[in-house]
Order: C-alpha cells, then sequence, then structure tokens
DNA sequence: CGACTTTGTAAAAGAGTTGTAAAACTAACC
DNA sequence: GGTTAGTTTTACAACTCTTTTACAAAGTCG
C-alpha cells in the first residue's frame, strides 16, 4: 500500500484529504506543519507528498526546497488557496510536480495524485491477496510472510485465474480453455496435478483444502 | 542531447516552439498533423512530446492514448487553446502528464519542459546504478569501482531499459519491442543471447545470477 | 453394503525452455 | 575491398516444467 503524507495547517482539510486517501486504498500520515512534514518526509518516504503552499513556519516552498535540497525526489503536489498569487512557473522550477487550487474536487484531486504517481514510479505494480499469500503481478511473484514462493507458469497462470474468478464452481473444461486456451487438448487430469500442486504449495494444510475446494463431479471452487 | 517531438498544425506556432527549443539545447523534431507524429514519437523515441490537443485527424488526446497504448511512457505535454473546452482530470487520466493553454509565455512552457523532464527519472539524472555498477548516461559509459566496463550498443541498450524497467517481469517480446524498435525483428532468442553477455560482464558470478533473473517461460526480471 | 465413478497423488515420460559457444551474417572503418 | 567489431542465428546440452499414467483413496448411489 503506497504511504501518502499530507501537510496542511488546516485540520478539517487535512482530515478530509485523509479519508478520501484511506477510501482510495492509500495509507494516509498527517502532519500539521512544515517541519514536522519535512521529518516524517525523510523518515517516511512516502510515495507522494501533497503540501499547503499558506503555512506558518515552514512554507510549502520550504518544503518543497528543503526536500529537494535533501535529495529525495519524492512526487509533490502544492495545494494553494485561491487567493494566493502563485508563480506557477516558480513552483515548477523548485521541484513541484504539480499543483492543486483549493476548493477543489475529490475527483480531480485523486486524478492528480494517480497520474503523477503513475509518471513518477514507472511501476504500478499490481498485487493481489488471498488469505496470507501476495501475487504481485507486475514481478510475477508470489510470497507470503513476505516469502517468495516458486510457482512454475501453469501453476501460476492457474492460480491468477482462480483470483480472477473466486467462489464460482469452474469445471475443468472451463478451466482448460482459459488458463491453457483453445490451441492446447491436454488431459482433463492436467487441471488435477497442478491443483494439487498449487494445495501443497499454498494451502496451511494440504489435506484438508480451505482455498482450492473440490466440487465432485465438477471440477473446483477457489474461495480466497 | 535531448530530442523534443513537437506536434501541432499551427506552421508558425510550430517554428517558434522549434527555434526555442533549439536555442536552449534541445532536438526539436517537427510533425505537422497527430498520424505523422504518432509515427515519428514510435521511431525517434524522443525524451520528450508536446501535443496540440485540436487538430485536423488525429487529435491530442487521441495521440496520447495511442501512445500510452503502444506502451510508451515518453513524458508528454498538451498544448491547448485558450478557447478549448479542456477537461484537466480527463487529460491527467489518458496519459498526458502536463498540459498548457495557448497563448504561453515561453519561460513557463520551457520551465514546464524542464520539470517534466526532471521527474520523469532519466530526464537529467546523468548516472544510473545497481549493485557496484555505474551507468553513466550522459557519457554513455559504464563502470564497476571507477573502472570501465566495455558494452556493445545492444548490451548498453539492454541495460539501460533494464535500469527503467525494475523489479519487474518483462517478456521477451515487450524487451524487442522497447529495446530494438518495432521495426527491427530478430529472433526473441537474440534478448537471450544479449542476457548472457550482461551477466557475464555485469554479475559478479555469472553462473548464478543475482540481478538479471530468467522469469521462467516468459523473459527475464532485473533486480537492481 | 458392494459396484462404479471420480479424485488425490507420486512418479515416469515427454515436451518445452534456457544457457552457451560457435558459426553465419552485417555494418563500420580504414 | 578487406579487416574488424558487433549482432543474430543456430545447435545442442542441461535443465525445468508439463502431461500422462497408475494406483490408492474417497465419493456416489442403487
Amino acid at each position: 500500500m503506497q504511504t501518502v503524507l499530507v501537510i496542511d495547517d488546516d485540520s478539517s482539510l487535512r482530515d478530509t484529504i485523509g479519508l478520501l486517501l484511506e477510501k482510495e486504498g492509500f495509507r494516509p500520515v498527517l502532519a500539521e506543519d512544515g517541519k514536522q512534514g519535512f521529518r516524517q518526509a525523510l523518515t517516511l518516504k512516502p510515495a507522494l507528498i501533497l503540501v499547503d503552499l499558506r503555512m506558518p513556519g515552514m512554507t510549502g516552498v520550504e518544503v518543497c526546497k528543503q526536500l529537494r535540497a535533501a535529495g529525495m525526489k519524492t512526487p509533490l503536489i502544492v495545494l494553494s488557496a485561491i487567493g494566493d498569487e502563485i508563480d506557477k512557473v516558480l513552483l515548477l522550477e523548485i521541484g513541484a510536480d504539480d499543483y492543486v487550487v483549493k476548493p477543489f474536487g475529490t475527483r480531480e484531486l485523486l486524478a492528480r495524485i494517480r497520474a503523477l504517481l503513475r509518471r513518477t514510479s514507472s511501476g504500478d505494480t499490481k498485487v493481489l491477496t488471498f488469505a496470507d499469500v501476495e501475487v504481485d503481478i507486475t514481478r510475477r511473484i508470489v510470497s507470503r510472510h513476505g516469502e517468495e514462493l516458486k510457482l512454475t507458469r501453469a501453476e501460476y497462470n492457474l492460480l491468477t485465474y482462480f483470483l480472477q474468478n473466486p467462489d464460482r464452481a469452474l469445471s475443468r473444461d472451463m478451466i482448460l480453455n482459459s488458463v491453457w486456451g483453445y490451441e492446447s487438448f491436454p488431459n482433463t487430469r492436467t487441471v488435477d496435478a497442478h491443483v494439487v500442486r498449487l494445495r501443497q504449495k499454498l494451502e496451511p494444510d494440504a489435506g484438508s483444502p480451505r482455498h482450492f475446494l473440490t466440487v465432485h463431479g465438477v471440477g473446483y471452487r477457489f474461495l480466497p
């Protein structure tokens, strides 16, 4: 989950943004002044920073400058009040990546956050999870408790298919067609062999599966 | 020198921007419509693209969408006339990185170009590193412990591609398209041959690679 | 309860993928 | 034109993964 640091002295706005971010799947961290925010930025290394331009003490411009001087390249969006005289060019030159003028819609703020994250982190890592297992699609790695589990290609493909079709009875033929494609025609027992392997690698107790369930006479059902 | 592709049907504006860029040390390439611009973007792989929103034929939005669909991550700034009703959020969502409203000052345009180049990783980051290897992009030199390692062109290109896409499973086809381009069609085994060479030159122990990892049945994953 | 079908599983057989050196080919440079 | 450096293809061994097979275990149903 990506951490977003929000630095704003207006506590009500800060909380609003915090809630919004939380709802959208980010981990918000709130700071009420520039100095505190600056320290948290260094220690937390958030994925993105939102900073108010006008604050008592250390201003947004100061925060931004200092962070860049400290070598941090964290993407940063400046929040400015409509009355503020902002020199857009200056902002961009001191190292802010974008700015949003208050009052702003939540949709706009989110879009900007996403766009900025997309182009900076270059890796929008997609991660699916079930139980205590993590499936990192971009890295093509499956792990449990941070420890990598080695899955073969067929196992991996089968697993992601199950993840995309949770809690549904899936016949062996459906599975074969979706995972193996219409070109190859393996025996339906092939599916069983791979399910066995997924159970052995991913089930807490392969003997009595809790996630990869058998639907007798049909096929399997995956329960996250 | 960094190439900037300018796509605009207004020839006078196009030339003005071209001159400005040239004066500021960029290499401008001009395209007069969306289709032409799109093709040049794919072949030239510019460092940055400026595209007019309103054009006959393929619009700026189209260009942007298509480029992103083709997997190009080139930073892109949209130029829009003051009368245009632009949905900023939409622009950012389709993958534009920034926009400038015409008429704009040259100072503003340049600041935005620089800011965008700065934050898009390889913009002015001249040196990339991983483990004990340094890759100096501007000098096109790879070294370890200050000692130069001689890499051929293909090896170097492949290495920088890996560096720009760390910790992601990359299929041979993706690698071929990005490193070799859409025009040449070498065998996918070519990739393997070059990976072998990178391992031999850069891995501490080429026999058990720690950085250039194989993703069986897919391709490779580079771990810095 | 049996007779029958379906599933679990390990292990063998088979298929496909990768590592690697070397040959064949190209482009670049005197 | 010939030499050289670099790229791409090829060939094959080594390796990994997939599929089949065989049999035991479990489930279904009269």
